[in-house]
DNA sequence: ACTAACTAACTGGCCAGTCAGTCAAAAACG
DNA sequence: CGTTTTTGACTGACTGGCCAGTTAGTTAGT
């Protein structure tokens, strides 16, 4: 063991851990470092500082995030757009997963301020934006949604409410699944009228139970996802 | 000059400007003194620390975004609820306002780690969805919308949408008045087919010439520290 | 003379980054 | 083959800078 790729790799995982355990803002070189059995020292051996181990960090999770995006081809292209969305936007039963989604909010918080960032969270929202622009245009293809639909537009449209969900979820702590299935609902209604498609099923029964994070001890205002 | 009140303001406004500067991941509570002609003790001394500052500093702002959703009753409810909308994702023509909103991000982003801020928080998002409730409300009541139209899940949609835009403006520096002209487009298709409303002109011009941000140096790959 | 509103200087803790080694395994050599 | 040198991976201890918060005063108003 112990080859250069392997410890990097090693590095690459700790710092998801530690990630999820002190979030961003206070995140160190030794917090990362005890994820692991090397010192703080090796760290620094194998990255260029923070700034550069964590460039490095990004392009790990974007490939991760490739793969979760992959179109899996069996179904109506809508279909499998639904299946996106609801693979992107549902991460929250684990708990460490909801703690990941927490700590890349303040790493898009800090996008403006890094360059580096900045560029990598670019590619994060164009690579899915393309996914669902191809998965739109091949829906439009198969006469699933109209002639005129836009993919791009729908695309665009996609990825601001899924970015919102991110966003309510972590700040304010709403609740993903009822945003979720509100972007499914509208994916459906797009829709021509002849071509109904049996997706909606298999959702918000065993997922809806989740979020007792808030229901705890919160204040009294609440108001947040409606009632 | 100078008795207590004043002094807190001065400070709270000190805080807006040197969070607009540094941004909240760097910010000092020597910069912040540093926008008045008093000291940083003196920071100490109208205030319990850091946490306590910016517990007040959000109340603060609460007060100045209630002013900001405030509903001005004149036109129609659809004219009202896009003009909401247009002013609450508007700020952009001036550079303070879109650092602001750049750093008020970072602040959303440390609500889930500290409990003062979500509630705050909640509280931004509760009063916006109850703003934006009322006037879909009042649209379906003057026969603008459809009677079935559902106020609640409206405004969460719209919220969700805002927040969306919020974050892709921030993090990725995507266009912010094509992201809300969409949601307005979404607000006036909601219309009833008879009634036909005047609002959508003036925007778009002058504004989208925006965002050359990203077309200077990015490159195609990066791949960072790797080899 | 008392107090509210300050200030300059200081303290203590934290953290990124450095440095002078250690150690084992691979090359180089005779 | 055995010995020496080199190199890559790593460590513990340290350093320097930064920053929240404190303290021992000073000043101005009443």
């Amino acid at each position: 063991m112990s080859n250069e790729q392997d410890t990097r790799t090693a590095f690459m995982e700790a710092t998801y851990r530690a990630l999820c355990k002190h979030g961003y803002a206070d995140l160190t070189m030794q917090d990362i470092a005890d994820e692991t059995d090397k010192s703080k020292a090796a760290l620094h051996y194998h990255f260029d500082g923070k700034d550069d181990l964590f460039r490095s960090f990004l392009a790990y999770l974007h490939e991760g995030f490739l793969e979760e995006i992959a179109d899996h081809p069996d179904g109506t292209p809508v279909e499998r757009l639904v299946a996106l969305v609801r693979r992107v936007l549902d991460p929250v039963d684990d708990e460490g997963d909801r703690q990941f989604n927490t700590a890349f909010m303040e790493i898009k918080a800090q996008a403006p301020y890094r360059d580096g960032y900045r560029q990598v969270l670019r590619r994060f929202d164009a690579d899915l934006h393309g996914e669902v622009a191809a998965l739109v245009a091949a829906a439009v293809e198969a006469g699933q949604y109209g002639p005129d639909t836009e993919p791009d537009e729908i695309a665009d449209h996609v990825l601001t409410y899924i970015h919102g969900t991110w966003t309510r979820a972590a700040a304010i702590g709403a609740d993903v699944v009822s945003m979720r299935e509100h972007l499914v609902e509208d994916l459906l209604d797009l829709l021509v009228d002849g071509a109904e498609v049996p997706v909606s099923p298999a959702h918000t029964d065993a997922t809806t139970v989740e979020e007792p994070t808030d229901a705890a001890a919160d204040d009294g205002t609440e108001e947040v996802t409606s009632r």
